[in-house]
DNA sequence: CGGCAAATTGACTGCGAATGCGAACAAGCA
DNA sequence: TGCTTGTTCGCATTCGCAGTCAATTTGCCG
């Protein structure tokens, strides 16, 4: 019953055994291998031959450990971004895969978990990392001295020459908050992420600013999670702290916004965008849903990839480059899910 | 202006420069960083004091050389799976960095990426794979060649002995289909997935044989790319079809499920569950958004994951081990969206 | 305090591929 | 043909660590 197909050499394959197979040294079997190496075509015809009959494919460990190089990159993501995560993980991985570089996963349930990762992650000797988690100065400080090329992923320190890329998160809100405006709105709610999160930080504080900038008068701030049921208990809160419910809602990401829009409707039977007008952030799959057609910022998500990609990479080959900040626009998505003043969009 | 702190050294540390600096030897240092090796409590403070203060980290590229493991399994993953995505990736993730193996991710666009990945995934000396995509019987084969350990998650070969973890996609559309039945009606659509994908086949075919079974006479199918909006337009074939709408579709996942139902509301103005009942598979996070609250069969993805990382872990312990299949009954999640006899729920 | 077993330690080798260097070889020129 | 250039190839070494084995130390008992 055993299908083992028992006729193969089901050990290694190493360059010798290619070397000795064709007849050459194993030095002649690595350079064939190597892109714009100094090898007759007769040499490369016979070595490839080889290599083939005997399925031999080039050890990426044994060359890392050589070179220097792992061609390996680790993304450390935290999960808590649900709905955004495969987009990010998906155009990384695309970006890194172009280039030949691999992305050794690193997911984090909660941030505290990254103290312990940060070790392993060193361990793996990645040539470098993009990081779309929450990092302490301390932190930061223990990846510079090992001297790992490392990127924030739309977080940054503002005392801090660090690379980064990140989405403007204050510009998207000032054009939401601009159009809540000019569309007449005067109570406002905000449901912010949690407390520990730079881009929650980053949004809640964009929007509040240019609130009062403004003029606003009646502002509430809740605290959500990011997730899709605290978009409904924040308007709950909302709504209890006002004594009556908002004219609109800014939420810190699109999750806690269909959160919150569906609580508008089913549970309040509110009119969205009549009787409350509802705004995020992201641009998610699920807010260009017909049910919700959400007023959100949408990310340039495929643009910021590629930038992180690219300064990581590039600091691969040359660590001396200063550190450098990339800001990117999102882009303002009208959506139906507020009520706005015609052509407010941009 | 230049922030880098330049007084750390800023090379790479090795077991050596410990040793040096401990005033050992460098197989001392080895041992002091192996578990349950014998070293004497006086060396293993001496050696660690040394290799903090060097900030020293064993190169685990260098390990795996000698010792044949790279710690390392490679997740291969179709990035159409969207919504699910996330929940599979994590859970995976979290299994194996339990047991201290990375995952590789690679993420495919298109199946036929796979070719090219495949030499690529070896290369890299990966210790496992778990694939969630589709294989063909050559690129098995090319992957038992290579004696390299895999789990296919939620596809299975019917002829062939592989390592597989699915969900029971056939049981979870019977009772789908039975409660429906029950609960009367009679004019099915079933939208499928992409035609290459065989969840959806599974899935499709699961349905199709049981309304066959329980004597359902008018079925109609037309076929989706798992896609939200493939959910509105194969509603819109179905109708063109049957010339009316069917008392009940049936989607091959969530995610067009979803948008079947957006599209029955919104653009035919239809009552679900009342003039329509629409079912999805897999039970993701929006399913069970207010707006929706989908009847649906969840996949138990944490067992799964579990379950297929369990089985790589041994099969790279031991290769012998035979080819093993363990199928996952879902969980039917009664949801609002489907017209249901009372107590249908299982 | 001698003697023996057990525990601990260090020298050395090898994992598999890349590369500097010199040898061998081919091509170009007078 | 003899000599210079330029290619191509093999030898030997290297990357950083783990494991083997023999040497050494330690502990323990009579």
């Amino acid at each position: 019953m055993a299908s083992t197909t028992a006729e193969s050499p089901r050990q290694r394959v190493t360059s010798y055994d290619v070397a000795r197979l064709a007849g050459v040294s194993q030095s002649a079997v690595s350079r064939c291998f190597k892109p714009g190496a100094s090898v007759s075509r007769k040499m490369r015809a016979r070595v490839m031959k080889a290599a083939e009959q005997l399925g031999y494919q080039p050890n990426a460990i044994a060359r890392s450990l050589i070179s220097g190089r792992s061609n390996t990159a680790a993304v450390v993501i935290s999960s808590n971004t649900a709905l955004y995560f495969p987009e990010i993980l998906v155009g990384l991985n695309r970006n890194l895969a172009q280039r030949g570089v691999r992305a050794l996963l690193f997911t984090l349930e909660q941030e505290s978990d990254i103290d312990r990762l940060l070790d392993q992650v060193l361990q793996y000797q990645v040539d470098g990392m993009i990081v779309a988690a929450r990092l302490s100065a301390p932190q930061i400080d223990a990846i510079e001295r090992r001297a790992v090329p490392f990127v924030l992923y739309n977080r940054s320190f503002r005392d801090r020459q660090v690379n980064a890329v990140c989405c403007d998160q204050s510009e998207g809100e000032r054009w939401l908050v601009d159009a809540l405006i000019e569309a007449g709105h005067q109570r406002f709610g905000i449901i912010s992420g949690p407390g520990d999160s730079s881009v929650s930080m980053e949004r809640t504080e964009g929007a509040l600013a240019r609130l009062r900038e403004l003029g606003a008068k009646h502002i509430s701030v809740v605290e959500g999670d990011f997730g899709y049921h605290s978009g409904g208990t924040g308007l709950k809160k909302l709504r209890d702290r006002i004594g009556a419910h908002p004219d609109a809602v800014i939420c810190a990401n699109d999750t806690m916004a269909l959160g919150c829009l569906d609580a508008a409707r089913h549970e309040y039977g509110l009119a969205v965008p009549e009787d409350l007008s509802v705004v995020g952030f992201d641009g998610v799959g699920p807010a260009r849903w017909t049910s919700y057609n959400l007023t959100t910022v949408r990310q340039p998500v495929s643009r910021m990839t590629e930038a992180a990609v690219s300064m990581i990479l590039e600091r691969v080959d040359n660590p001396q480059l200063q550190p450098e900040k990339r800001f990117f626009s999102g882009e303002m998505i009208p959506g139906n899910s507020a009520r706005l003043a015609p052509a407010a969009a941009r």
